[in-house]
DNA sequence: TCTGCCAATGTAAACGTTTCAAGTCTTCAT
DNA sequence: ATGAAGACTTGAAACGTTTACATTGGCAGA
């Protein structure tokens, strides 16, 4: 089979130049009908497909985005990119997407890649959005970038996320307020993520607030399988606890796993709550409370803000979206433990 | 700012020829030492950075592969695109992601842009893997792709998948094995899942060798809600079932969901299984069984496989990757409905 | 018939790479 | 001194577009 047809082929064939052709491509109401209908019919009996990388070369954009996610076996961040892509496919954009493993050594490299691919703008969900040299970087070659998820302290950057700390002030306050007194959290590691430093604040607030002692805290590795064991002091240990106010949904879903691996039960003995709201957490039994934040949607608005960015049209800003308490019966009220 | 530096800068920067930095980014080795500083020098100095589009333009290879899955929504989707980005990363290549939202009109276009972006070769996962004008596409065109879950009938084109039919025999099977008669499959629609039908003759098949009649189905469509409305004659009618066999993970969750709702337990009143294997199947309560593929390593394998044929090393084949039955605790043994 | 204008089209120079053929210098044997 | 051999390096032509600018031709108005 020959070389793949180019414009000139199809200019050639029409018996038009190549910059007609160009014309019939990209502004198809500025050539006369005739024509173009010419054009299209020499096109396709060439099956010519224009080379987006011909375009991409000798225009300034891209119509290309590019995303960098921790990982994708978390469904909310798998949501988001739904979002993403969806709202990218609506206006045209090509995703590239990269995943960092949830390592802050990776990121770098991973947009580093996206910027050799001259993408237009960047959609970011980082290990830690402060003093971030990607940030940095974006920032110093003028990059638009939105963050998604990161509630980053400096507010010339735009990021889209909910409240963290609010977040898990609210699933912590659910259960101080059906009378658990001793609390932890299990929080995924603090150097791959913010927003669980945020929660555990959150979390710190609310039993500040309620004159509550000694908050507990386990971090864990997202994917380490077994929280079995490492909730096993918390949940078994003299000092047990009566509730678990987790970081992440994945992460109370597993630790509820956990708890009925020790032999209690939820709510019943421990309650646990979420925060996320990833779909699943609805169908579970218990089904799962959690604060719930809108991800797919905030994929979306990402993308559609990053638009803005890339047209100049819009300020970097945080958009702090609002969340809400799932009614999920996995918090019941205290019970003094039945010791079997 | 002045404009991105080109490596017509670093050379003139490096008092040397484009050719030479060319050499110094794609052959180090070919060049001296001093040389290669000279321009890595100038690069760091200029904050170089290589246009891949350029380049992209000028090779024939792009080093890019296209992705299109039905949705991120599902796991079992996401975590398969994990498999493949990881790999792909491994081995230097760039993702372009699309998603056709379970609608098979869209596969085409999405395939059209990935082409347009001269990506080497393509991971699909389609509604229907026969008959499909992508694949005719494709295979006139002669560009490299892998088929993801589907399970062509036709044996000259690359697919890696499981035996869904064999799959679905499996859990089927272990419901008869308990002594259930009364079995229904949920489905997901025909029209965008070849795998849904696939599995669902792998059921009959079941029943079958089992001497059971009168096999039920249901059809569902992914995302839509109420489970718990389209079960209710299945669930609670007059020949109501005490097995469902689900065609996917997601669903099966979502029928424990809609039988509680119904005030049946699982798998006390009712057994229900599932396939593909997604991980908070095993976290939930009862622990989900189903039929458990490796999708990750599908989504590994995928690419290593699509990179074999990029480079003509290997001829298309399929790939059925083994399953196996997860210890879920969904299915139990048949008890006659207490009639409450 | 000529002028001028407008619509339709064409010409050619980029865009930033890669790469082949063709340089330039050393060095060294004759 | 001369030439050959090698080691490095360079010039310049692609790759397939877009687009500013130039050209053409037809036609209305004089």
């Amino acid at each position: 089979m020959s070389p793949k047809p180019t414009m000139r082929d199809v200019a050639r064939k029409a018996g038009l130049s190549i910059a007609t052709v160009s014309r019939v491509i990209n502004f198809p109401d500025e050539v006369p009908l005739d024509t173009a209908k010419n054009v299209t019919a020499a096109m396709r009996y060439l099956n010519y497909r224009p080379n987006i990388n011909g375009r991409r070369l000798k225009m300034t954009q891209t119509s290309t985005v590019g995303v960098l996610v921790p990982t994708l076996a978390n469904p909310v961040f798998a949501t988001s990119v739904q979002g993403i892509e969806q709202e990218a496919n609506a206006n045209g954009l090509t995703v590239i997407l990269t995943s960092s493993e949830y390592d802050p050594e990776r990121e770098m490299g991973a947009v580093s890649t996206l910027l050799n691919n001259r993408v237009d703008g960047l959609i970011l969900t980082l290990a830690n959005a402060d003093n971030n040299p990607v940030v940095d970087l974006l920032r110093a070659e003028n990059i638009p970038f939105v963050l998604l998820f990161n509630q980053p302290s400096r507010d010339d950057v735009a990021a889209i996320s909910v409240d963290n700390a609010r977040s898990a002030f609210d699933v912590t306050n659910a259960m101080i307020a059906q009378g658990h007194r001793s609390l932890a959290m299990v929080a995924g590691r603090f150097e791959s993520s913010d927003r669980s430093r945020q929660r555990y604040d959150g979390f710190c607030r609310a039993l500040q607030d309620a004159g509550i002692e000694t908050p507990h805290l386990v971090q864990v590795q997202f994917g380490e399988s077994d929280l079995k064991d490492q909730l096993e002091e918390l949940l078994c240990g003299e000092h047990a606890v009566s509730g678990l106010v987790c970081s992440t949904d994945m992460l109370a879903i597993a630790a509820i796993s956990a708890c009925r691996s020790h032999g209690l039960s939820v709510p019943g003995d421990v309650s646990v709550g979420g925060i996320d709201g990833i779909s699943v957490g609805g169908l579970i039994t218990p089904k799962l409370c959690s604060a719930v934040q809108p991800t797919q949607e905030m994929g979306q608005q990402a993308l559609a803000f990053l638009r803005g960015l890339i047209k100049g049209q819009a300020n970097p800003q945080s958009l702090l979206l609002p969340h809400h308490l799932s009614d999920g019966e996995s918090i019941g009220p205290f019970r003094r433990r039945s010791s079997t």
